[in-house]
Formats: structure tokens, C-alpha cells, sequence
DNA sequence: GGTAGAACATACCAAAAGGTAAGCGCGAGG
DNA sequence: CCTCGCGCTTACCTTTTGGTATGTTCTACC
């Protein structure tokens, strides 16, 4: 039952950076293990819940590696693993495309009436 | 009002290549200027309402131009434009490093029994 | 005449994603 | 003793996204 859409790898890429804040958080934890609350702080605007679960997901996929401290009160970091390495470096010249268009692109956004605070 | 997560550009990329499709859509334009019906063909298994709302959109980010030939029965195509090439270009990474763990990351998702056909 | 296909529009619906709010066990600090 | 912060969990609700079904205009084909 292969779609027509197998052909190229986007479709991987997206089953595991999908969604609003993978990228955001992949992005935060290039400068080594980080603490939950402090890739909170860092990603900015994510609630608890929505990051536990992405990290959860990126756990499962092997991006990422969660070692706890075992102590109370809990200390737990998450950090990235080679394979994650590798997404993270894939994803390096999508960020650098951001930054160059980033006044473009908000403006854009602004005259279609969607406007955020990008 | 800017958070902490405007310092990198992966925002504005999600903006423009936000959704399931959109980056699909993008990679299959490559080849050049393609009618509607036919962009439809090739992603596979999107709906037509979703496409012609993505394909606004990336119109209205100027990454895609739409050319209506003025026939009837109707006959439009959309292409790239250089804008958009600079796009699809910072997507190829991404699309290469899906290629190359294609296998791994379907048997995770498998495992995590989140399956789906790819 | 009936049908198919082009490129849409429109109404309505289901699912997914994300957000809010509360609470938990526990130790440190006031 | 009260509260705060840590790393979560749970229940619930809203928003976003995507999907289905149908209709439209017109031409070509059988």
C-alpha cells in the first residue's frame, strides 16, 4: 500500500521531527544535557505536559537519551545521542534559512493576517 | 513579547513549511511547473480541498507561483520561485538524512505501535 | 444525452494537537 | 508550618488540521 509519497525521505523526516516543538527542542539541547526545566525556559511557551510528551517521543525515537539522577528532588537531564546528532545537523540549513528570511517571512505573515510574534 | 525561542530560525521555517504536506508539496515541484491534477498524482493521498489550501498558502509566502493559463477547461500550474528554490534547497538535508534511516525509523515507529504505511 | 475530467468552492465532521489547571511526593528555605 | 520548586501525571477543553461529500462551469468524448 506504498503511496505515491515513498519516494522521498521528508515523509521519515517529518514521523519524527513533526509537530510544533521537536525542532525547537532539538535545536536547545545542541550545547549538551539539559535539565526539563531548563529546556523550558530555553524552548519558551510549552507547556509541561506538551514537552514531557514530545521528549517522551524523542526518547522513543532514539534521538534523545533521559538520564535520571535518581534524587529528590528529581534531577533529570536529556541530552542528545548520536543518531540525534545527525538529525540535528540535517536540520542546521533549515535553520539558517529561517534566520536570513526571518524579517521576510514575518512580514509576510503580518499582511495575511496571521500575525504572531515571530 | 519575544520568548526565549526567536533566537533560531527553525520558527520562521515552520512557519512556511508548517502541516504534513506542505514539504511534500515542495519536493515534488522540483522538476519544474506542474498542473494541479498532476501535483495531486504525485503527493497521493492528499485530499484536493487540503492541497489547493496549502498551495494557497505557499503562493501567498511567495514560495510557489500559481499561472492560470486562461482555458477551459481550466488548465493552471505552480512553480517554484527562486524564493522557494532557496527553500526547497535548505529541505534537501532533511529529505537525505530520511532516506538514509528510513528502515530504522519505520521499525521504531512499528515498535512504538504507532504504525503507518511507510 | 450521459459522463468524465479539469480546477476549484463550500459545508460539515472527526481526529489530532496543543493548552489549562490541578495535584503528587519530597526536601530546602523562610 | 507554609511555600516553593523539581519532574512529572491526569482530566478536561479548545484550536487546528485534515478529510468527505457535494456542487459548479465548461468542454470533449462516446
Amino acid at each position: 500500500m506504498d503511496g505515491p509519497s515513498t519516494q522521498c525521505g521528508l515523509d521519515v523526516s517529518l514521523a519524527v521531527i513533526g509537530g510544533k516543538w521537536k525542532p525547537l527542542i532539538l535545536y536547545h539541547l545542541q550545547d549538551g544535557p539539559t535539565r526539563f526545566s531548563e529546556i523550558r525556559r530555553r524552548v519558551g511557551g510549552i507547556s509541561e505536559k506538551v514537552l514531557i510528551q514530545q521528549l517522551r517521543e524523542l526518547v522513543a525515537m532514539t534521538v534523545l537519551v533521559r538520564h535520571d539522577h535518581h534524587q529528590v528532588p528529581p534531577v533529570v537531564d536529556y541530552a542528545l545521542t548520536p543518531f540525534g546528532e545527525t538529525l540535528v545537523e540535517a536540520l542546521v540549513p533549515l535553520c539558517e534559512w529561517g534566520n536570513r528570511n526571518r524579517a521576510e517571512v514575518a512580514g509576510m505573515l503580518q499582511r495575511s493576517s496571521k500575525a504572531a510574534s515571530v
